[in-house]
DNA sequence: GAAGGCTTTAACGAAATCTTAACAATTTCT
DNA sequence: AGAAATTGTTAAGATTTCGTTAAAGCCTTC
Protein backbone atom coordinates (compact mmCIF):
# COMPACT_ATOMS: atom_id res chain seq x y z
CA UNK A 1 0.00 0.00 0.00
CA UNK A 2 1.47 3.50 -0.68
CA UNK A 3 2.01 5.63 2.20
CA UNK A 4 1.65 9.09 2.20
CA UNK A 5 3.04 12.25 4.63
CA UNK A 6 0.39 14.73 5.57
CA UNK A 7 2.41 17.80 7.12
CA UNK A 8 -0.23 20.24 7.71
CA UNK A 9 -1.11 22.09 10.98
CA UNK A 10 -4.68 23.28 10.17
CA UNK A 11 -6.01 19.93 12.22
CA UNK A 12 -9.48 20.46 10.46
CA UNK A 13 -7.68 20.11 6.88
CA UNK A 14 -5.16 17.42 8.02
CA UNK A 15 -8.30 15.48 8.73
CA UNK A 16 -9.75 16.15 5.91
CA UNK A 17 -7.22 15.35 3.65
CA UNK A 18 -6.57 12.27 5.60
CA UNK A 19 -10.02 10.95 5.40
CA UNK A 20 -10.28 11.47 1.79
CA UNK A 21 -6.96 9.58 0.98
CA UNK A 22 -7.72 6.66 2.83
CA UNK A 23 -10.79 6.50 0.92
CA UNK A 24 -8.55 6.12 -2.33
CA UNK A 25 -6.56 3.77 -0.07
CA UNK A 26 -3.78 5.54 0.52
CA UNK A 27 -1.97 5.10 3.78
CA UNK A 28 -1.86 8.27 5.58
CA UNK A 29 0.36 9.82 8.52
CA UNK A 30 -0.55 13.59 9.62
CA UNK A 31 1.90 15.83 11.14
CA UNK A 32 1.13 19.06 12.75
CA UNK A 33 5.11 20.30 13.32
CA UNK A 34 8.09 19.54 11.19
CA UNK A 35 10.07 18.36 13.65
CA UNK A 36 7.65 14.98 14.13
CA UNK A 37 7.97 14.62 10.29
CA UNK A 38 11.74 14.39 10.53
CA UNK A 39 11.64 11.42 13.35
CA UNK A 40 9.11 9.59 10.87
CA UNK A 41 10.70 10.13 7.81
CA UNK A 42 13.46 8.36 8.82
CA UNK A 43 11.91 5.36 9.28
CA UNK A 44 8.75 5.09 7.50
CA UNK A 45 8.88 4.78 3.66
CA UNK A 46 6.77 7.73 2.26
CA UNK A 47 5.65 7.36 -1.27
CA UNK A 48 5.10 10.87 -1.52
CA UNK A 49 5.12 13.93 1.14
CA UNK A 50 2.48 16.05 1.06
CA UNK A 51 3.64 19.43 3.06
CA UNK A 52 1.91 22.97 3.86
CA UNK A 53 4.54 25.66 3.17
CA UNK A 54 3.27 27.74 6.43
CA UNK A 55 4.11 25.56 9.51
CA UNK A 56 4.56 27.18 13.01
CA UNK A 57 8.03 25.62 13.69
CA UNK A 58 9.20 25.20 9.90
CA UNK A 59 8.31 26.51 6.78
CA UNK A 60 7.62 24.35 4.03
CA UNK A 61 10.65 25.07 1.81
CA UNK A 62 13.26 23.67 4.90
CA UNK A 63 11.49 20.62 4.75
CA UNK A 64 11.91 20.34 1.07
CA UNK A 65 15.66 21.25 1.04
CA UNK A 66 15.97 18.73 3.69
CA UNK A 67 14.08 16.21 2.12
CA UNK A 68 16.59 16.98 -1.29
CA UNK A 69 19.47 17.17 0.74
CA UNK A 70 19.48 13.42 1.66
CA UNK A 71 20.68 11.23 -1.42
CA UNK A 72 18.02 8.45 0.29
CA UNK A 73 15.05 10.94 0.56
CA UNK A 74 15.65 12.92 -2.05
CA UNK A 75 13.47 10.80 -4.54
CA UNK A 76 10.52 10.80 -2.87
CA UNK A 77 7.59 12.67 -4.26
CA UNK A 78 7.11 16.30 -3.06
CA UNK A 79 3.73 17.95 -3.32
CA UNK A 80 3.47 21.60 -1.61
CA UNK A 81 0.32 23.07 -0.02
CA UNK A 82 0.19 27.05 0.28
CA UNK A 83 -2.30 29.51 0.66
CA UNK A 84 -0.14 31.97 -1.66
CA UNK A 85 -0.74 32.05 -5.31
CA UNK A 86 2.25 34.07 -6.43
CA UNK A 87 3.94 32.92 -9.13
CA UNK A 88 7.34 33.71 -7.56
CA UNK A 89 6.29 31.42 -4.71
CA UNK A 90 5.51 28.53 -7.02
CA UNK A 91 8.73 28.72 -8.59
CA UNK A 92 10.26 28.68 -5.62
CA UNK A 93 9.08 25.65 -4.95
CA UNK A 94 9.77 23.88 -8.05
CA UNK A 95 13.45 24.87 -7.83
CA UNK A 96 13.58 23.38 -4.55
CA UNK A 97 12.56 19.83 -6.15
CA UNK A 98 8.56 20.01 -5.77
CA UNK A 99 6.84 17.84 -8.11
CA UNK A 100 3.71 19.62 -8.02
CA UNK A 101 1.78 22.63 -5.84
CA UNK A 102 -1.87 23.31 -5.02
CA UNK A 103 -2.77 26.33 -3.59
CA UNK A 104 -5.31 27.08 -0.95
CA UNK A 105 -8.30 26.70 -1.39
CA UNK A 106 -8.41 22.98 -3.65
CA UNK A 107 -10.88 20.77 -3.52
CA UNK A 108 -10.08 17.29 -2.51
CA UNK A 109 -10.66 15.93 -5.57
CA UNK A 110 -8.03 18.08 -7.43
CA UNK A 111 -5.66 16.88 -4.41
CA UNK A 112 -6.23 13.85 -4.72
CA UNK A 113 -5.61 13.67 -9.05
CA UNK A 114 -2.40 15.44 -8.26
CA UNK A 115 -1.03 12.87 -5.85
CA UNK A 116 -2.43 9.95 -8.46
CA UNK A 117 -0.88 12.09 -11.31
CA UNK A 118 2.47 12.61 -9.89
CA UNK A 119 2.68 9.01 -8.22
CA UNK A 120 2.50 7.70 -12.15
CA UNK A 121 4.66 10.16 -13.30
CA UNK A 122 7.69 8.00 -10.73
CA UNK A 123 6.27 5.13 -11.25
CA UNK A 124 7.76 5.01 -14.50
CA UNK A 125 11.53 6.05 -12.87
CA UNK A 126 11.62 2.38 -11.58
CA UNK A 127 14.25 0.36 -12.86
CA UNK A 128 12.58 -2.05 -15.24
CA UNK A 129 12.92 -5.13 -13.16
CA UNK A 130 12.93 -8.09 -15.44
CA UNK A 131 11.55 -12.14 -14.18
CA UNK A 132 14.00 -15.02 -15.48
CA UNK A 133 13.46 -18.80 -15.18
CA UNK A 134 14.53 -20.84 -17.45
CA UNK A 135 13.35 -19.86 -20.79
CA UNK A 136 10.56 -17.56 -19.40
CA UNK A 137 11.34 -14.25 -19.19
CA UNK A 138 8.88 -11.61 -18.21
CA UNK A 139 9.12 -8.07 -18.20
CA UNK A 140 6.90 -6.28 -15.37
CA UNK A 141 7.34 -2.35 -17.03
CA UNK A 142 6.16 -4.04 -20.53
CA UNK A 143 3.76 -5.84 -19.82
CA UNK A 144 5.48 -8.55 -21.65
CA UNK A 145 6.00 -11.99 -21.77
CA UNK A 146 8.43 -14.12 -23.39
CA UNK A 147 9.04 -18.36 -24.01
CA UNK A 148 11.46 -19.48 -25.65
CA UNK A 149 12.23 -16.26 -27.35
CA UNK A 150 8.82 -16.12 -28.60
CA UNK A 151 6.33 -13.24 -27.12
CA UNK A 152 2.64 -14.69 -25.14
CA UNK A 153 0.28 -13.45 -26.00
CA UNK A 154 -1.32 -13.16 -22.67
CA UNK A 155 -4.60 -11.15 -21.42
CA UNK A 156 -4.52 -8.76 -18.64
CA UNK A 157 -5.96 -10.97 -16.28
CA UNK A 158 -3.79 -13.51 -17.22
CA UNK A 159 -0.34 -11.62 -17.17
CA UNK A 160 -1.78 -10.25 -13.86
CA UNK A 161 -1.52 -13.12 -11.99
CA UNK A 162 1.17 -14.60 -13.67
CA UNK A 163 2.78 -11.72 -12.25
CA UNK A 164 1.32 -11.52 -8.42
CA UNK A 165 2.45 -15.06 -8.80
CA UNK A 166 6.20 -14.73 -10.06
CA UNK A 167 6.45 -11.85 -7.18
CA UNK A 168 5.31 -14.46 -4.44
CA UNK A 169 7.90 -16.38 -5.95
CA UNK A 170 7.80 -19.60 -3.98
CA UNK A 171 4.89 -18.23 -1.68
CA UNK A 172 1.51 -19.69 -2.12
CA UNK A 173 -1.18 -17.09 -2.91
CA UNK A 174 -4.41 -17.77 -2.21
CA UNK A 175 -7.91 -17.18 -5.01
CA UNK A 176 -8.81 -14.42 -2.92
CA UNK A 177 -5.69 -12.34 -3.85
CA UNK A 178 -5.60 -13.30 -7.08
CA UNK A 179 -9.03 -11.92 -7.62
CA UNK A 180 -8.06 -8.43 -5.80
CA UNK A 181 -5.59 -8.05 -8.64
CA UNK A 182 -8.04 -9.04 -11.69
CA UNK A 183 -11.17 -7.09 -10.83
CA UNK A 184 -12.27 -4.14 -9.41
CA UNK A 185 -12.66 -3.59 -5.75
CA UNK A 186 -16.02 -4.24 -4.50
CA UNK A 187 -17.08 -7.02 -7.33
CA UNK A 188 -17.17 -10.59 -6.39
CA UNK A 189 -17.01 -13.22 -8.00
CA UNK A 190 -16.93 -16.93 -8.18
CA UNK A 191 -13.56 -18.16 -7.12
CA UNK A 192 -13.39 -20.85 -10.34
CA UNK A 193 -12.96 -17.73 -12.32
CA UNK A 194 -9.21 -18.18 -11.15
CA UNK A 195 -8.75 -21.79 -12.13
CA UNK A 196 -9.65 -20.97 -15.70
CA UNK A 197 -6.96 -18.01 -15.74
CA UNK A 198 -4.66 -20.44 -14.80
CA UNK A 199 -5.51 -23.02 -17.20
CA UNK A 200 -5.02 -20.43 -19.88
CA UNK A 201 -2.04 -19.35 -18.32
CA UNK A 202 -0.64 -22.94 -18.00
CA UNK A 203 -1.71 -24.17 -21.92
CA UNK A 204 0.46 -20.83 -23.17
CA UNK A 205 3.50 -21.78 -21.05
CA UNK A 206 3.26 -24.60 -22.74
CA UNK A 207 5.60 -27.19 -21.51
CA UNK A 208 6.74 -24.54 -18.75
CA UNK A 209 2.94 -25.24 -17.03
CA UNK A 210 4.35 -27.10 -14.32
CA UNK A 211 5.88 -23.88 -12.87
CA UNK A 212 2.69 -23.18 -11.64
CA UNK A 213 1.68 -25.27 -9.15
CA UNK A 214 -1.36 -25.84 -7.51
CA UNK A 215 -1.76 -25.47 -3.66
CA UNK A 216 -4.71 -27.38 -2.46
CA UNK A 217 -7.52 -26.32 -0.72
CA UNK A 218 -6.18 -22.65 -0.85
CA UNK A 219 -4.62 -21.33 -3.92
CA UNK A 220 -1.45 -21.46 -6.40
CA UNK A 221 2.31 -20.94 -6.40
CA UNK A 222 5.17 -20.11 -8.64
CA UNK A 223 8.12 -22.32 -8.47
CA UNK A 224 10.81 -23.79 -10.75
CA UNK B 1 30.87 7.84 -36.10
CA UNK B 2 30.52 10.33 -37.72
CA UNK B 3 29.03 10.67 -41.18
CA UNK B 4 30.16 12.80 -43.80
CA UNK B 5 28.36 13.40 -47.53
CA UNK B 6 30.09 14.34 -50.15
CA UNK B 7 28.71 16.04 -53.37
CA UNK B 8 31.16 15.68 -56.08
CA UNK B 9 31.44 15.08 -59.63
CA UNK B 10 34.84 14.37 -60.02
CA UNK B 11 34.88 11.20 -59.60
CA UNK B 12 39.11 11.04 -58.91
CA UNK B 13 38.22 14.29 -56.50
CA UNK B 14 35.74 11.95 -54.82
CA UNK B 15 37.60 9.06 -54.36
CA UNK B 16 40.56 11.25 -52.94
CA UNK B 17 38.40 13.21 -50.11
CA UNK B 18 36.55 9.75 -49.22
CA UNK B 19 39.71 7.68 -48.97
CA UNK B 20 41.74 10.50 -46.43
CA UNK B 21 38.28 10.99 -44.45
CA UNK B 22 38.01 7.24 -43.79
CA UNK B 23 41.42 7.32 -42.89
CA UNK B 24 40.45 9.75 -40.17
CA UNK B 25 37.58 8.16 -39.05
CA UNK B 26 34.87 9.57 -40.86
CA UNK B 27 32.05 7.39 -42.34
CA UNK B 28 31.88 9.14 -45.59
CA UNK B 29 29.39 8.46 -48.36
CA UNK B 30 30.02 10.10 -51.93
CA UNK B 31 27.67 11.26 -54.68
CA UNK B 32 27.98 12.40 -58.30
CA UNK B 33 24.36 13.88 -58.53
CA UNK B 34 22.43 15.95 -56.23
CA UNK B 35 19.63 14.19 -56.36
CA UNK B 36 21.03 10.85 -55.43
CA UNK B 37 21.89 12.74 -52.22
CA UNK B 38 18.29 14.62 -51.89
CA UNK B 39 17.11 10.40 -51.67
CA UNK B 40 20.15 9.87 -48.98
CA UNK B 41 20.04 12.81 -46.41
CA UNK B 42 16.26 11.85 -45.78
CA UNK B 43 16.85 8.66 -44.08
CA UNK B 44 20.93 8.94 -43.46
CA UNK B 45 21.91 10.86 -40.55
CA UNK B 46 25.01 13.44 -41.39
CA UNK B 47 26.86 14.93 -39.52
CA UNK B 48 28.64 17.10 -42.34
CA UNK B 49 27.74 17.99 -45.92
CA UNK B 50 30.77 19.04 -48.37
CA UNK B 51 29.93 19.95 -51.27
CA UNK B 52 30.87 21.26 -55.03
CA UNK B 53 29.19 24.72 -56.04
CA UNK B 54 29.20 22.77 -59.98
CA UNK B 55 27.39 19.86 -60.64
CA UNK B 56 25.74 18.44 -63.73
CA UNK B 57 22.09 18.59 -62.43
CA UNK B 58 22.07 21.04 -59.46
CA UNK B 59 23.97 23.48 -58.13
CA UNK B 60 25.85 23.44 -55.00
CA UNK B 61 23.21 26.86 -53.98
CA UNK B 62 20.44 24.47 -54.39
CA UNK B 63 21.51 21.78 -52.90
CA UNK B 64 22.39 24.71 -49.36
CA UNK B 65 18.65 26.01 -50.15
CA UNK B 66 16.94 22.69 -49.59
CA UNK B 67 18.96 21.79 -46.47
CA UNK B 68 18.26 25.17 -44.60
CA UNK B 69 14.90 25.38 -45.74
CA UNK B 70 13.80 21.93 -44.07
CA UNK B 71 14.01 22.19 -40.41
CA UNK B 72 14.99 18.68 -39.55
CA UNK B 73 18.17 19.16 -42.19
CA UNK B 74 18.97 22.81 -41.76
CA UNK B 75 21.49 22.31 -38.76
CA UNK B 76 23.50 20.09 -40.76
CA UNK B 77 27.09 21.66 -40.84
CA UNK B 78 27.82 22.34 -44.96
CA UNK B 79 31.01 23.41 -46.71
CA UNK B 80 30.93 24.23 -50.02
CA UNK B 81 33.90 23.28 -52.41
CA UNK B 82 34.46 25.55 -55.95
CA UNK B 83 36.87 26.43 -58.40
CA UNK B 84 36.12 29.86 -58.57
CA UNK B 85 37.68 32.16 -56.14
CA UNK B 86 35.73 35.07 -56.29
CA UNK B 87 34.77 36.65 -53.59
CA UNK B 88 30.81 37.21 -54.41
CA UNK B 89 30.56 33.38 -54.69
CA UNK B 90 32.29 33.32 -51.20
CA UNK B 91 29.57 35.68 -50.18
CA UNK B 92 26.79 33.68 -52.07
CA UNK B 93 27.81 30.70 -49.68
CA UNK B 94 27.81 32.22 -46.81
CA UNK B 95 24.46 33.64 -47.02
CA UNK B 96 22.82 30.74 -47.69
CA UNK B 97 24.38 29.37 -45.05
CA UNK B 98 27.67 27.37 -44.99
CA UNK B 99 30.03 27.13 -42.41
CA UNK B 100 32.98 26.99 -44.39
CA UNK B 101 33.95 26.98 -48.12
CA UNK B 102 37.13 25.43 -49.88
CA UNK B 103 38.40 26.55 -53.21
CA UNK B 104 40.25 24.31 -55.74
CA UNK B 105 43.18 23.44 -55.70
CA UNK B 106 43.51 22.49 -52.02
CA UNK B 107 45.53 20.17 -50.14
CA UNK B 108 43.27 17.47 -48.26
CA UNK B 109 45.29 17.99 -45.40
CA UNK B 110 43.76 21.57 -45.16
CA UNK B 111 40.20 20.53 -46.20
CA UNK B 112 40.33 18.01 -43.47
CA UNK B 113 41.36 20.31 -40.91
CA UNK B 114 38.27 22.71 -41.85
CA UNK B 115 36.30 19.76 -41.44
CA UNK B 116 37.26 19.36 -37.96
CA UNK B 117 37.37 22.84 -37.27
CA UNK B 118 33.53 23.10 -38.12
CA UNK B 119 32.48 20.08 -36.69
CA UNK B 120 34.45 21.21 -33.26
CA UNK B 121 32.09 24.66 -33.59
CA UNK B 122 28.80 22.51 -33.73
CA UNK B 123 30.01 19.79 -31.42
CA UNK B 124 29.52 22.75 -28.71
CA UNK B 125 26.09 23.67 -29.46
CA UNK B 126 23.30 21.40 -27.39
CA UNK B 127 22.14 19.19 -29.76
CA UNK B 128 18.67 19.21 -29.31
CA UNK B 129 17.15 15.57 -29.08
CA UNK B 130 15.62 13.91 -32.09
CA UNK B 131 13.25 10.91 -32.24
CA UNK B 132 14.01 8.74 -35.42
CA UNK B 133 12.01 5.52 -36.45
CA UNK B 134 12.48 4.63 -39.76
CA UNK B 135 11.18 7.56 -41.82
CA UNK B 136 9.58 9.21 -39.17
CA UNK B 137 11.26 11.71 -37.11
CA UNK B 138 10.28 13.67 -34.02
CA UNK B 139 11.36 17.15 -32.89
CA UNK B 140 10.65 18.05 -29.90
CA UNK B 141 11.94 21.17 -28.93
CA UNK B 142 10.12 22.52 -32.21
CA UNK B 143 7.51 20.71 -32.08
CA UNK B 144 7.67 19.28 -35.36
CA UNK B 145 7.21 15.73 -37.03
CA UNK B 146 8.30 14.64 -40.10
CA UNK B 147 7.06 11.35 -41.96
CA UNK B 148 9.07 10.69 -45.08
CA UNK B 149 10.54 14.05 -45.57
CA UNK B 150 6.89 15.58 -45.26
CA UNK B 151 5.98 17.71 -42.48
CA UNK B 152 2.92 16.10 -40.42
CA UNK B 153 0.73 18.80 -38.58
CA UNK B 154 -0.48 17.44 -35.48
CA UNK B 155 -2.39 19.08 -33.08
CA UNK B 156 -1.09 20.18 -29.29
CA UNK B 157 -2.74 17.64 -27.82
CA UNK B 158 -1.56 14.70 -30.50
CA UNK B 159 1.79 16.03 -30.08
CA UNK B 160 1.84 15.78 -26.61
CA UNK B 161 0.21 11.98 -27.00
CA UNK B 162 2.57 11.06 -29.34
CA UNK B 163 5.99 12.46 -27.39
CA UNK B 164 4.97 10.67 -24.14
CA UNK B 165 4.49 7.46 -26.25
CA UNK B 166 7.77 8.24 -27.98
CA UNK B 167 9.43 8.84 -24.30
CA UNK B 168 8.37 5.78 -23.46
CA UNK B 169 9.14 3.64 -26.00
CA UNK B 170 8.05 0.40 -25.77
CA UNK B 171 6.40 0.37 -22.63
CA UNK B 172 3.07 0.75 -22.02
CA UNK B 173 1.28 4.44 -20.82
CA UNK B 174 -1.96 4.05 -19.41
CA UNK B 175 -4.48 6.00 -20.43
CA UNK B 176 -4.36 8.18 -17.41
CA UNK B 177 -0.91 9.03 -17.78
CA UNK B 178 -1.93 10.27 -21.19
CA UNK B 179 -4.68 12.30 -20.01
CA UNK B 180 -1.92 13.77 -17.62
CA UNK B 181 -0.75 15.05 -20.68
CA UNK B 182 -2.66 16.92 -22.43
CA UNK B 183 -5.25 18.74 -20.33
CA UNK B 184 -5.59 20.17 -16.61
CA UNK B 185 -6.07 18.56 -12.87
CA UNK B 186 -9.23 18.75 -11.42
CA UNK B 187 -10.78 17.72 -15.42
CA UNK B 188 -11.47 14.59 -15.72
CA UNK B 189 -12.55 13.62 -19.06
CA UNK B 190 -13.97 9.80 -20.02
CA UNK B 191 -10.76 8.12 -21.13
CA UNK B 192 -12.26 7.89 -24.94
CA UNK B 193 -11.03 11.33 -25.31
CA UNK B 194 -7.37 9.48 -25.77
CA UNK B 195 -8.72 6.59 -28.52
CA UNK B 196 -9.94 9.55 -30.57
CA UNK B 197 -6.43 11.04 -30.66
CA UNK B 198 -4.28 8.16 -31.28
CA UNK B 199 -7.45 7.49 -34.10
CA UNK B 200 -6.01 10.79 -35.75
CA UNK B 201 -2.54 10.56 -34.89
CA UNK B 202 -2.39 6.63 -36.47
CA UNK B 203 -4.69 8.50 -38.97
CA UNK B 204 -1.71 10.58 -39.92
CA UNK B 205 0.82 8.31 -39.78
CA UNK B 206 -0.58 6.60 -42.55
CA UNK B 207 1.27 3.24 -43.10
CA UNK B 208 2.92 4.16 -39.80
CA UNK B 209 -0.23 3.58 -38.12
CA UNK B 210 1.44 0.52 -36.73
CA UNK B 211 3.80 2.18 -34.61
CA UNK B 212 1.19 2.98 -32.14
CA UNK B 213 0.28 -0.36 -30.65
CA UNK B 214 -2.94 -0.78 -27.72
CA UNK B 215 -2.40 -2.13 -24.67
CA UNK B 216 -5.60 -3.98 -24.09
CA UNK B 217 -6.67 -3.08 -20.83
CA UNK B 218 -4.24 -0.26 -20.00
CA UNK B 219 -3.49 2.44 -22.80
CA UNK B 220 -0.97 2.50 -25.83
CA UNK B 221 2.78 1.94 -26.73
CA UNK B 222 5.02 2.89 -29.40
CA UNK B 223 7.23 0.69 -30.84
CA UNK B 224 8.50 -0.45 -33.89
C1' DG C 1 -20.62 37.05 -34.00
C1' DA C 2 -19.26 33.99 -37.48
C1' DA C 3 -15.81 30.83 -38.85
C1' DG C 4 -12.52 27.56 -38.25
C1' DG C 5 -9.58 24.56 -35.78
C1' DC C 6 -9.21 21.76 -31.76
C1' DT C 7 -10.99 18.94 -28.10
C1' DT C 8 -14.39 16.29 -25.95
C1' DT C 9 -18.52 13.57 -25.73
C1' DA C 10 -21.76 10.15 -27.02
C1' DA C 11 -23.16 6.13 -29.37
C1' DC C 12 -22.67 1.93 -31.79
C1' DG C 13 -20.67 -2.30 -33.62
C1' DA C 14 -17.00 -5.52 -33.47
C1' DA C 15 -13.68 -7.92 -31.21
C1' DA C 16 -11.37 -9.48 -27.24
C1' DT C 17 -11.79 -10.93 -22.74
C1' DC C 18 -14.00 -12.54 -18.57
C1' DT C 19 -17.20 -15.25 -16.08
C1' DT C 20 -20.26 -18.84 -15.36
C1' DA C 21 -21.88 -23.34 -15.10
C1' DA C 22 -21.71 -28.08 -15.95
C1' DC C 23 -19.16 -32.08 -16.08
C1' DA C 24 -14.78 -34.76 -15.68
C1' DA C 25 -10.78 -35.84 -13.24
C1' DT C 26 -8.16 -35.91 -9.25
C1' DT C 27 -7.10 -35.87 -4.48
C1' DT C 28 -8.36 -36.42 0.37
C1' DC C 29 -10.85 -38.38 4.03
C1' DT C 30 -13.33 -41.93 6.40
C1' DA D 1 -13.13 -48.60 -1.64
C1' DG D 2 -16.41 -45.17 -1.69
C1' DA D 3 -17.86 -40.59 -0.56
C1' DA D 4 -16.71 -35.85 -0.37
C1' DA D 5 -14.15 -32.10 -1.56
C1' DT D 6 -11.31 -29.82 -4.68
C1' DT D 7 -9.45 -28.76 -9.04
C1' DG D 8 -9.22 -29.25 -14.32
C1' DT D 9 -11.53 -28.63 -18.60
C1' DT D 10 -14.77 -27.03 -21.86
C1' DA D 11 -17.81 -24.20 -24.17
C1' DA D 12 -21.19 -20.77 -24.30
C1' DG D 13 -23.05 -16.48 -22.81
C1' DA D 14 -22.12 -11.99 -20.67
C1' DT D 15 -19.30 -8.21 -20.30
C1' DT D 16 -15.70 -5.09 -21.24
C1' DT D 17 -12.86 -2.66 -24.20
C1' DC D 18 -11.64 -0.51 -28.39
C1' DG D 19 -12.16 1.73 -33.01
C1' DT D 20 -14.83 4.62 -35.44
C1' DT D 21 -18.02 8.19 -36.58
C1' DA D 22 -20.48 12.22 -36.07
C1' DA D 23 -21.74 15.96 -33.64
C1' DA D 24 -21.48 19.17 -29.83
C1' DG D 25 -18.63 22.33 -27.10
C1' DC D 26 -14.81 25.59 -26.84
C1' DC D 27 -11.57 28.52 -27.91
C1' DT D 28 -9.22 31.99 -30.87
C1' DT D 29 -9.27 34.97 -34.81
C1' DC D 30 -10.95 37.78 -38.07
Amino acid sequence: MRKVAVIEDDPDLSFLIKLNLEREGFEVKTFSRATDFFHSVLKDNYNLVLVDIMLPDFDGYRIAKFLKSRPDLKDIPLIFITAKGGEEDKLKGFELGADDYITKPFSLKELIARIKAVLRRYEGRITSKVYEFKELKIFPEEKRVFLKGEELHLTPAEFKILLKLVENYGKPVSRESLLDEIQEFGKESTERTIDVHIKHIRDKLKDYRFLIKTVRGFGYKFEE
